[in-house]
DNA sequence: TTGTTTATGCAACAGAGTTGCAAATGTAAG
DNA sequence: CTTACATTTGCAACTCTGTTGCATAAACAA
């Protein structure tokens, strides 16, 4: 589905900033950090970035993942997300040499046995080491 | 074990202000932030404590844990952590209620399968949801 | 094409974290 | 218990990340 009609099907207006945002996260299953995807939309502000990456954020385009350095990652989200409910239990792999975060979207999530009167609603795993391409 | 004692052992000097910070990661096994630890403190300047805490990073008497808000954690290390080896591999629990961090020493974390050419070294895993206080 | 709503860019700000340097403190030796 | 050296602390200044308010520009429905 090319980047306007999801947008669209979001019941975002479609811009050109955010089709542009879209389009750079459409390729990979990386997760990519503000400093990385400035320099890749030419002339768009950065706090616009800031607000395109959140309004996708709430209505399910994309998931938020912080990785092990603490720098905040976004990643397109594959399976049907809605506005505040994101189905986004995947793992992440983060290579502690290129620092590179994929979204491992296809390995299940083991759930955890927890104490008497603690709730999961849900969790995110990092799995850190050397990717493909480091190893 | 008392705090000065602890930190002697790891080879680094004892001060005030470092057996003031160890004290009070001892009792619970709460992951702190800068913005919880330095009202505690009293009259000891946030950049100490950064470095403070970094330096108990290093030597194996803290880890640190990156909340699901973003918040940078410190918690003492349960297991003989060295100097550039932590045994940190342990479970986190987020409370989305109160923003308490909990350690989860005793369960066990499960291997995951990678695909081809992904090598882990560790992995951090945060759950979240109501702990037994706010449940 | 016009008008209204929403998004963008800019300025200014708040918070987290780092670095350099002078003063204060810890520690070991005399 | 005093001296001397090494380390730590506090301060100033700075970077990086993220947010808010407001005027202008762009989307889109009529």
């Amino acid at each position: 589905m090319n980047a306007a009609q999801e947008i669209k099907d979001k019941g975002l207006k479609v811009t050109t900033a955010r089709v542009k945002v879209l389009d750079i996260l459409q390729p990979d299953g990386l997760a990519l950090s503000h400093m990385e995807l400035e320099p890749m939309l030419g002339k768009i502000d950065r706090i616009t970035l800031y607000r395109i990456l959140n309004d996708f954020e709430e209505v399910g385009l994309v998931h938020k993942v912080i990785d092990i350095d603490g720098v905040t990652r976004f990643a397109l989200c594959k399976h049907n997300c809605t506005t505040h409910h994101h189905n986004d239990n995947h793992l992440h792999f983060n290579c502690t040499a290129c620092h590179k975060m994929y979204c491992m979207d296809n390995l299940p999530v083991t759930a955890v046995n927890l104490p008497k009167g603690f709730k999961a609603t849900g969790q995110s795993t990092i799995i850190y080491g050397l990717c493909s391409g480091c190893n």
